[in-house]
RNA sequence: GGUUGCGUGGCCGAGUGGCUAGGCACAGGUCUGCAAAACCUGCUACGGCGGUUCGAUUCCGUCCGCAACCUCCA
């Protein structure tokens, strides 16, 4: 059996999965910044690791899996001046801080309920942890590398390089760094450009603010992960996750952070990045329009696309594309998933009229056997789908040509789409269309009323009528399937 | 300009130093009163130019193009 592999970020290479505490793992994702909307990009950063999580779990590993929700900190522009993201949409919107904190917090848990993930083991706040925090930032300046400008507190980037190597996560080297950044205003309270605020000064009419040694102020967006991943996770865990974008300056100066207060300068063994999504070729962007929430698609209210797709149906689309690369979100790929999907549900449920035997004509362990290395392989979803795909094809021709299945393969076949399908891709099959929701019985008695005065009117060969009763039944968005065995519907 | 990565058939998307996924679309077929659905079959691609090699889409160089990050972003 294959071994899971892992890409780690800061070597470029895919290693060897191993805990560090086994059968403990602990893993670390960035959640979002809870002052808007979350769009579909975010989403694909929580499915990816959503999936990580499950096979994780599924490998037999103990897994706490923390995933912050950022509800301070974040601010506006990394001049580390201009305002708090969600003290800015609090004052827009004329009304408490914490108010829009909850707000977007509960439209984020429903869209990742919706594409079904898993919840997190802990699911911190950074408001939450204050003395945490600032017991950190007192951790950084007792070890030299922060210091106090003007009420607020600062990282030492130049005296952290001379002992750790700050960039090795992104590829950058300081002295590339400092001869690109940019003059931006409000520097002056910095040493160096480079060096990131771990505690703000707040302004007396900024909304959230706290006590702290250096006065009142707020956390630098940074801080909330190292203190929060050090309190559940320790000092050194295994893995930390988020999308590429996060990879800098976040992640590096999460790191930096980490190495400072701590003297670990391995804190995080294996650094995973997820890419983004575009749309059209390009990377969705709230200020030009090239974005839809995840909402949208699945009411189908965004010009962008034809038609409404469920949260199955993107979430099936995104299995279909490797995590670590860019993934275009289309109608095409999103209409191509789909049909997939439905294709993978027939197969499945055409296992039962396979003709039972003795003997049996599907390698069940070979089977298998392709469907871990997929995962293994730094959880390659598209593989595991496409070789979903193969077996899909087995089933059919094992019909078609009458080959034998064992009762016991029968079960094993379905129990290795349940496996890898449902509880580790997370895509659930809505097997039975036909009575999914019951709040719809009289419909679908209906529905079947028209289907059997339809079949009557054949067995009469009254091609009009029975072509009538079709006609207006698919304007309806009923679809009737005719076989030998008689008539299936499906809306 | 710097950093990281990418360029695969009509589209989406894996992967590999030789055996060359998968889905969608398309074409043909089976089934059907006709259709639809379903299923079967077919469809052989890896940006340009060099190099290494018995052999490169896969390694190296170079050029072109694209993206992300270097400004808030998952």
């Amino acid at each position: 059996m294959s071994e899971l592999k892992v890409y780690n970020t800061l070597s470029r290479e895919k290693e060897i999965f191993k805990p560090l505490n086994a059968p403990h793992v602990g893993m670390y994702v960035c959640g979002p910044t809870v002052y808007s909307d979350v769009h579909i990009g975010n989403c694909r950063t929580i499915v990816s690791f959503d999936v990580i999580f499950r096979y994780l779990q599924y490998l037999g590993y103990s897994v706490r899996y923390v995933r912050n929700i950022t509800d301070v900190g974040h601010l506006e522009n990394d001049a580390d001046e201009g305002e708090d993201k969600i003290a800015k949409k609090a004052k827009l919107d004329n009304i408490e801080p914490m108010e829009v904190v909850q707000k977007y917090t509960n439209g984020f848990h429903e869209v990742v309920e919706l594409l079904n993930t898993l919840k997190p083991s802990i699911e911190p706040t950074a408001t939450g942890h204050m003395v945490e925090q600032i017991e950190y930032v007192q951790g950084i300046i007792n070890s030299g590398y922060a210091y106090v400008s003007n009420g607020s507190v600062y990282f030492d980037v130049e005296k952290y390089s001379e002992k750790y190597n700050y960039g090795e996560i992104s590829g950058r080297k300081i002295e590339d760094l400092k001869n690109n950044t940019r003059d931006l205003k409000g520097q002056g309270e910095k040493k160096c450009p480079l060096d990131f605020v771990i505690w703000k000064k707040a302004e007396p009419k900024h909304t959230m603010q706290w006590n702290s040694p250096w006065g009142k102020g707020f956390p630098g967006w940074h801080l909330e992960c190292s203190v929060m991943s050090t309190k559940y996770l320790g000092e050194e865990f295994d893995i930390h996750g988020g999308g590429m974008d996060l990879k800098f300056p976040h992640h590096e100066c999460e790191l930096a952070q980490n190495t400072a207060c701590s003297g670990h300068s391995h804190s995080v063994k294996y650094w995973l990045h997820s890419n983004m999504l575009t749309l059209n070729g390009e990377k969705m962007s709230k200020s030009t329009g090239q974005f839809f929430l995840p909402k949208q698609i699945f009411e189908g209210t965004t010009e962008l696309l034809e038609k409404a797709y469920s949260p199955m149906v993107v979430r099936f689309a995104m299995m279909q594309c490797h995590y670590r690369s860019t993934m275009d979100l289309s109608n095409d790929a999103l209409l191509a998933a789909e049909k997939g999907l439905t294709r993978l549900k027939n197969g499945l449920e055409a296992i039962d009229s396979s003709k039972e035997g003795e003997e049996s004509f599907f390698d069940i362990n070979g089977i298998e056997a392709s469907f871990k290395s997929a995962m293994d392989d730094d959880f390659n979803t598209p593989v595991l789908v496409a070789n979903l795909f193969d077996v899909v094809k087995q089933i059919n021709l094992a019909i078609k040509e009458e080959k034998l299945i064992s009762k016991n393969d029968r079960e094993a076949l379905k129990s290795l789409f349940d496996v890898y399908l449902t509880q580790i891709m997370g895509v659930e099959l809505n097997t039975n269309a036909q009575s999914d929701s019951d709040s719809n019985l009289v419909e679908d008695d209906l529905i079947q009323l028209a289907v059997d005065v339809r079949n009557q009117a054949k067995n009469n060969k009254d091609w009009e009528t029975s072509d009538l009763i079709r006609d207006k039944l698919t304007k309806l968005g009923i679809q009737l399937k005719d076989s030998k065995d008689g008539t299936q519907w499906s809306k």
